[in-house]
This record gives C-alpha cells, sequence and structure tokens, in this order.
RNA sequence: GGGUCGCUAGCUCAAUCGGCAGAGCAGGGGCCUCUUAAGCCCAAGGUUCAGGGUUCGAUUCCCUGGCGACCCA
C-alpha cells in the first residue's frame, strides 16, 4: 500500500471507524431507489424552496463538499449524472452532521431523503440517514480541471471515467453503436457467431500475427488477424447469413489509429456479389447513424460528413485518375507503371507487381482526399488474394472499401469461392512470403479443401468498428474509443 | 525504426539569463444555516521521470535511458 500521507489520512480514517464499530466495506448496506436522472426528470418544475414529501434512496460517489458550518452540501454521483445532498443540523443531529463532514471526496455512499430544492433552487436531497458503502484511499484529481494528462487518462482508466464526462459518453456510445451494428445485421436475417481466436494458421489478412503456446498440444499457435476463413467455412457448410464481431490482433506497431488488437465486424452473405455488399453497407451505416446520433450529417474533427445515401461509387483507377492525373492500367508495362509511380514520389519496391504499385499510388495519394463516404471499387488481384477476380476486368477483382475522413472504414468482395485460383493465389502468397513479404498469406490447407467441398456465389465485408466509433464520437484517436489501449509497462 | 515536443506537490499548472521550487484545487486546523469551481483565516505538502556530465550553483544547459503525445517510415 502507497505510504503517500494523503493515503495514510485516509487509512488512519478507516481504523477510526473500524474502532467505532463502523464496517468501512460494508455488505447488503444500502440499496437504491432512484437515480440522479431519475429526480432531475421527476421533479424539473419545482420552483425554489420547495419540500415534495417524497423520500428516496440515492447511492454513489461523494465528488464535491460544501461546508458551510452546521450546513453541509454534498455532490453525489451517480452513473446517471449528479445530486445535490442538503445535510442539516437540525435534520441530522449534531454527530451525524459532524460525520458527514467527516466524509472524504471519493467514497461511496448511500443517502435517504426527503427530494427538496434549496433556496436558490438547487433539487437536492435533504439528508436523514447515510451508508458509508466504499471507503476511497486516494484523492481523485482537481474538481474542476479533471485528469487531463493522456497518458495517466488510459493507464487509469477507472479515474478518467470518475472525473471526465466526454470518457463516459464515448464508452456509452460505443456500446450503443455496437448494439445497434448488432441489431441491423439481426434485423436483416444474420446468424451471429463465434469462431476460434487461437488459430494453427493466421489467415484472411494481410498482416503480422501474435505467436502463442499451446502447452498440451505443444503446438506453437496464433491470435487472429481476421474473422474470415472460418465464417466462409460456415457458408460452405450451408449458414446463408453469418457475422461475427469481435477482436482480432494484429503484432503492429502502437500509432492513433492502430492498437494491437482492435473489434472487427465481418459478415458473410451467399448469393450476394460485391455491388449487393455496397449496398448492405450503406444501408446498415445510414441504420446506425441515424439510430446513433438522428441526423446524417456527422462533424468529424472539422469536416462535415454526409451520410444520406446514395454515397459516391468510384473504381479505383478512376479515383488514382481524378486525383494525381496519371491513368494507370492493369495491363501496363510493370515498369512503366513503376516509373509513372516514381514520378509521383513512390519509392517503387523491385518486388511490386503493377497492382501493387497502383494500390500504393491509392494509399499515398488519394485515400487521404476522400473525405466523405466514398465506395472505391475494383481492386488489383495482387494485393487481394482471398477476392474474387472480376468477371471482366483482368488483374483486378471484385472488391472495395468503403473509404470515410480519409481512412478505410470497411473491406469488402465478391469471395473467391473457385478452390483452384485459391490455390494459385496462395501459391503466390507463397512465393511473396519466400521473398521476405512477413505479411504474406500463409496457405490455409483446410480452407481450401472446404472450399473444394463448395463455396456458394458470396459477398463478405469486414467494418473496422473502432474506426466507425471514432467517426460517430469526434475522437482523432483509437486510444479514446478503447476503454484500455494498450500501453507499455509503467516501470515503476 | 526516425524526428519534434512533453514529464515540477494527489490533480491542473507557474518558475525571468543557470541563482532560495510557487499558485489554485484536493488534504489538515479554525469561522460560517442556502452553497453549487462557495467564501474567509492559518499551517503543511517536492527523489522537479531516472542516471550521468558541465558549473561555485542545474527544474533550466549537454548526454544516455524510461514513459507519453504528435508527425514521418
Amino acid at each position: 500500500m502507497s505510504a503517500h500521507p494523503l493515503t495514510a489520512q485516509r487509512l488512519a480514517k478507516l481504523e477510526r471507524y473500524r474502532a467505532r464499530g463502523i464496517e468501512p466495506y460494508p455488505v447488503g448496506a444500502f440499496v437504491p431507489d432512484v437515480t440522479a436522472a431519475e429526480l432531475h426528470a421527476d421533479h424539473a418544475d419545482l420552483g425554489p424552496a420547495s419540500s415534495t414529501g417524497r423520500v428516496v434512496r440515492v447511492a454513489g460517489r461523494l465528488v464535491g463538499r460544501r461546508d458551510i458550518g452546521k450546513l453541509v452540501f454534498g455532490v453525489l454521483q451517480d452513473e446517471t449524472g449528479r445530486i445535490q445532498l442538503f445535510a442539516q443540523r437540525q435534520i441530522l443531529g449534531e454527530e451525524d452532521l459532524e460525520a458527514f463532514r467527516d466524509l472524504d471526496i471519493g467514497d461511496w455512499i448511500g443517502v435517504e431523503g426527503e427530494v427538496i430544492t434549496t433556496k436558490r433552487g438547487e433539487l437536492s436531497v435533504a439528508v436523514s440517514r447515510f451508508v458509508l458503502l466504499a471507503k476511497s484511499l486516494r484523492p481523485l484529481p482537481e474538481k474542476w480541471h479533471g485528469l487531463r494528462d493522456v497518458e495517466e487518462r488510459h493507464r487509469r482508466r477507472y479515474v478518467d471515467l470518475i472525473v471526465n464526462e466526454r470518457a463516459r459518453d464515448t464508452a456509452v456510445a460505443r456500446s450503443r453503436i455496437v448494439r445497434e451494428l448488432r441489431g441491423a445485421f439481426d434485423r436483416r436475417g444474420f446468424l451471429e457467431v463465434e469462431t476460434p481466436v487461437l488459430q494453427i494458421e493466421a489467415g484472411g489478412a494481410l498482416a503480422r500475427p501474435f505467436v502463442t503456446h499451446h502447452n498440451a498440444l505443444d503446438q506453437d499457435m496464433y491470435l487472429r488477424i481476421a474473422e474470415e476463413l472460418h465464417l466462409k467455412r460456415l457458408i460452405v457448410g450451408g449458414l446463408g447469413k453469418v457475422y461475427e464481431l469481435g477482436r482480432v490482433f494484429r503484432n503492429e506497431g502502437l500509432s492513433p489509429r492502430h492498437n494491437p488488437e482492435f473489434t472487427m465486424l465481418e459478415a458473410y452473405v451467399a448469393y450476394a456479389d460485391y455491388h449487393d455488399v455496397m449496398n448492405l453497407v450503406e444501408n446498415v451505416l445510414v441504420e446506425v447513424v441515424d439510430e446513433v446520433l438522428g441526423d446524417r450529417l456527422v462533424t468529424y474533427q472539422g469536416d462535415t460528413l454526409d451520410f444520406a445515401p446514395p454515397w459516391r461509387r468510384v473504381t479505383m483507377l478512376d479515383a488514382v485518375a481524378e486525383v494525381t492525373g496519371v491513368r494507370f492500367e492493369l495491363s501496363m508495362d510493370r515498369d512503366a507503371a513503376a516509373g509513372l509511380a516514381e514520378d509521383l514520389g513512390i519509392s517503387v519496391e523491385p518486388s511490386w507487381g503493377v497492382g501493387k504499385i497502383i494500390n500504393e499510388v491509392f494509399e499515398e495519394h488519394v485515400e487521404r482526399t476522400l473525405v466523405q463516404p466514398t465506395f472505391v471499387y475494383d481492386y488489383p488481384m495482387e494485393i487481394s488474394p482471398l477476392a474474387r477476380a472480376h468477371r471482366s476486368e483482368p488483374g483486378l477483382t471484385e472488391r472495395f472499401e468503403l473509404i470515410v475522413a480519409g481512412r478505410e472504414l470497411a473491406n469488402a468482395f465478391s469471395e473467391l469461392n473457385d478452390p483452384l485460383d485459391q490455390r494459385r493465389r496462395f501459391e503466390e502468397q507463397k512465393a511473396a512470403r519466400a521473398m521476405g513479404d512477413e505479411e504474406a498469406h500463409p496457405i490455409d490447407e483446410d480452407f481450401l479443401r472446404a472450399l473444394e467441398y463448395g463455396m456458394p456465389p458470396t459477398g463478405g465485408l469486414g467494418i473496422g468498428v473502432d474506426r466507425l466509433v471514432m467517426l460517430l464520437t469526434d475522437q482523432a484517436s483509437i486510444r479514446e474509443v478503447l476503454l484500455f489501449p494498450a500501453m507499455r509497462p509503467e516501470g515503476t
């Protein structure tokens, strides 16, 4: 336990309570029957200096106190808001008023009393009885500025949640967004499923996995980097519409937009193609925006995003030509494409083909310019090993990404269901891995076997849930929408 | 991985050119029966992120390391 004087003081107080027979961590001591928000809603019209005769029980954390001698005002905070406590000697008596005064800011208490308003009109509970529910041993941050230090807010999110309303609002909004996402897919008849997090092969995306070890099997395993390959196995099994909303893990650096574990929603629909999936993504996200914000104009970091459908749809090649003035084609000579990209400031790796080169130009110059919701479609096959070959355009796949505020929000394709083509794509990835590409896709033989049993034409999508929450809560950093973002150890 | 910036009391922040480390809030003592960032009086509170260097003297300048923020790869 910390030897800090402020904590030592409170520990001493704790011992005094126990000596007087007051248990500072009681069980079953008090059950509230109303919340702060309910009180404010019920008595919104009460004038100053009113009595209601209504006796209520509220509970929460004492977050403020104003001591006026024989009269003490307290501020009680529960999960719904704040309510003033009015402790008066006439009601409580000398001894209990002194005990109330002796409470520390941060203590959890239960209070019983009449609902009144003060002379100044502040709705209050006139304390007739109170119970210490849990003693707090550490001082809270400053009442006006709260906890500002970003590092401390993330390391001690519990304190952040106590003192910063924005932290609470963001957590609540995130829960709401996740619930609306689930609702949108549930209403459309999707089955929510759970697939393995521990995997023998980490496939379904191009990323480096975390490695762990299964002791009983004496086998290294990976934390999943995507949900994709197992969900497609379920489509093979005849489950026609499935989705999973879960945590995926990628072994990459920390940044305002990347956390090693993040939340992905993936959904797969039999008989759909990527045009159907564009419509699905648009409809689902508009529903979520409507339900959560009630306004299709969303302010994000100073930009106004218009989510009213239809959203713009543009091919990657057109988008690149529009922004850079350079018309790339998949049929181009590789070195010619490399030269054009170099002219645009891209340093081209020898291993890159035309498709990868175009994608780099897109990511470097075009993506950030797409602020309004935009579907960019027809991605190069070279960077899309799990997407179906385009029905008419050689070298491309039926893949799209949804870009909002200059960032990828969703990624989707007509799924590759030709097992022979899938095997060829995996072989190409294997070759890339042999060339040193650590993010190349591994060969998953069981997934190939599943495809060999036959997967119907299928459309699939993935939505980055954290990024969606960032957009709808106007947060610039993923760390603000994660309750407990990844941090380096403190090194006490 | 590279660059820039930051780290001072429990919290929010000061500290002039390198010259006695301060304030507000919180906490302690006192006054006050209508405050609401309550007010007034008094006292207390520091490994200035860590280690090293320069200097008569370092929160301040230099080096190394830690953690974080932002930008870049």
